[in-house]
RNA sequence: AGUUCUAUGGUGUAAAGGUAGCACAACUGAUUUUGGUUCAGUUAGUCUUGGUUCGAAUCCAGGUAGAACUACCA
């Protein structure tokens, strides 16, 4: 038997596609961003469904930028998108944009005015608004309808040459204006912007619409399965009418529902926000869902795209769970993540029995999930840090750290047991005291002692610092986006919290931006862009699970 | 109100007229020198009402619920 997932609805037309020999058992996909804003993880499934399916199929994806509209489109998007489409791991077979088009599709506008299917309209947009009537009340015909050929010929070669401003005139399809899907009213094709095109510069003064460039576009990259999200299955009837009168290369549509996660939003229009209101540290920062974000946090491309495979493909609206993403990342990293220790909020442990200025050094297994990945030496003295909350004065049952009396184990070390602490006069404990056993040094423990707990260290005659960054959910609501007002009402304002000092081993100071670590027991960290040799920063990429917590919790 | 789309455990997603399965989450337990990992197990689902059929998540009809569409954005 083998290990055949089933298939998506895409899956299912293209393998029939396949078996009736549509367009010679070809299948070419294509990714088509705008250049206006960062590629999120919505983008994500998308680029890894278009260039999946390319791959699964034994067939081709392009990447095409769809860059209709200069005043909003600019090359630092192109760049990034370019950039962000690799690291995911994936590279085009074609790139192209819309706007390598222009021309033809101008050609085609013309084509449809000399068939009597488009008109030159000089209403205004206001005029054009009120005359497409309403959901449930057709539209009229405008006064420019009836226009001659040669008349719209004439007009649209003058919108063409810059004879008229902004808004004056536009181009539209005669099709229906009393048509059931509004789209089919009679939609704009061409619309007159004078603008600065981020790459025919001032060439052109009019420019298509999506509606009258995107099946264009995907029909002369003979495309055949152009898959998009669910809010443009209206556009269809459009698409397909376009192709049909033009009478070119017979492109088809197909819409899947596109990714919501909770405690997020997933529109470039909010993101965009977000970054120029300050609310965020630019697009790439680690709260966003951002694929740059993500990246920046740590996040690995095998996991992004071993998400998009666990969420599949379908047509009804999802709201997946910010916890779904965040297993797929722990479950890569388990398995690649370098263990190191660091301690985020440290107290000193003194051993008494240790000698003073004596030092030994220890071995630490880099990836017990790998039997390659070797040892590192670490250091090891009378003075340690630990974790404040490895501590507790009174401690509860079922705990397995230290407080007075209790032993537990240094990782990688010996066992210790709680002799004492100090407080200082506001009544915050500064130091703990324990006593060790010599003979039960790890790997070598004849001690026979016995004990549940296991606590991280670091060695604070050789400790380094680092800041670390720790993030939480950007959103205080699953879903913002439909909740009442503004969405930003909702931002989390505790999402980032910053430790200033914490205390790593020494092996962490040789980090490099490629390498992924888990501090043990923390979680897992990849170092920031903003880390120099001097100031080492870490991101926390996402905590290690913790049942410990939710025992806790539980009360 | 019109048109279009959708409806399966808490969240996603399978089952193409024949045992409702998988993943995440939750909960037990075992293992563990990370309260991590791993392993074993438990809980929990076909929107509703009819119809067709030996048999319906699946086919048909009617409800209900949700979403999308009324930009010179894509």
């Amino acid at each position: 038997m083998s290990e055949e997932r089933s298939l998506n609805f895409i899956e299912e037309i293209i393998e029939k596609d396949l078996e009736a020999g549509t367009h010679e058992g070809r299948v070419h996909t294509r990714f088509p961003p705008e250049p206006n804003g960062y590629l999120h993880i919505g983008h994500a499934k998308s680029i890894c469904l278009n260039f999946g399916l390319a791959k699964k199929y034994n067939g081709k994806c392009n990447l095409r930028f769809d860059d209709t509209n200069p005043v909003t489109e600019d090359t630092e998007y192109v760049e990034s998108i370019m950039n962000d489409v690799r690291w995911l791991g994936f590279d085009w077979d074609e790139l192209h944009y819309t706007s390598d088009y222009f021309d033809q599709l101008h050609d085609f506008a013309v084509d449809l005015i000399k068939k009597g299917l488009a008109y030159v309209d000089d209403s205004t947009s206001e005029e054009i608004a009120a005359t497409k009537g309403n959901i449930d009340r057709p539209g009229t015909n405008s006064p420019f309808r009836d226009r001659t050929v040669a008349e719209n010929l004439q007009l649209f070669t003058e919108m063409r040459e810059g004879k008229y401003a902004d808004g004056e005139k536009v181009l539209r399809a005669k099709i229906d204006m009393a048509h059931p899907n509004m789209l089919l009213r009679d939609p704009i094709i061409y619309r007159i912007k004078h603008a600065h095109h981020h790459r025919t510069g001032d060439k052109w003064c009019i420019y298509p619409m999506y509606d009258f460039a995107h099946g264009q576009s995907d029909s002369i990259e003979k495309i055949t399965h152009s898959i998009c999200t669910l809010e443009f299955i209206h556009h269809r009837p459009l698409y397909d009418w376009c192709i049909d009168k033009l009478g070119i290369f017979p492109s088809h549509q197909y819409e899947f529902a596109r990714l919501n996660l909770n405690y997020t939003v997933m529109s470039k229009r909010k993101l965009l926000q977000l970054v120029n209101e300050k609310q965020v540290n630019g697009w790439n920062d680690p709260r966003m869902p951002t694929i740059s974000g993500m990246r920046r946090r740590g996040y690995t491309p095998e996991s992004i795209r071993k998400f998009a495979e666990t969420i599949g493909v379908a047509k009804r609206e999802n709201l997946i769970d910010i916890g779904l993403l965040e297993f797929c990342v722990r479950e890569h990293l388990n398995k690649v993540a370098l263990r190191r220790m660091a301690v985020l909020d440290p107290i000193k442990l003194i051993i008494t029995n240790y000698p003073e200025g004596q030092t030994e050094t220890l071995s630490a297994e880099n990836n017990p999930e790998d039997e390659n990945g070797g040892h590192r030496p670490i250091s090891f003295s009378n003075t340690l840090w630990i974790e404040r909350d490895d501590f507790m004065e009174n401690p509860p049952a079922k705990y397995f750290r230290l407080g007075v009396g209790l032993k537990s184990r240094l990782k990688h070390a010996y066992i210790v047991e709680c002799t004492g602490f100090k407080k200082d006069e506001n009544g915050n404990v500064t130091e703990i005291y324990c006593t060790y056993f010599p003979e039960s040094k790890s790997g070598s423990d004849t001690s026979g002692i016995k004990v549940k707990g296991t606590m991280h260290w670091v060695d604070a005659n050789t400790a380094e610092t680092a800041e670390i960054r720790l993030y939480d959910r950007l959103f205080k609501v699953e879903n913002p986006a439909t909740e009442e007002g503004d969405f930003k009402d909702y931002i989390n304002t505790d999402s980032l919290s910053t430790i200033s000092k914490a205390y790593i081993e020494p092996a962490l100071k040789d980090a490099t931006l490629a390498d992924r670590f888990q501090f043990l027991r923390i979680g897992y960290f990849a170092l920031d862009t903003d880390s120099t040799a001097d100031h080492i920063v870490f991101n926390k990429t996402v905590g290690l699970k913790d049942s410990w917590s939710k025992e806790q919790k539980k009360g």
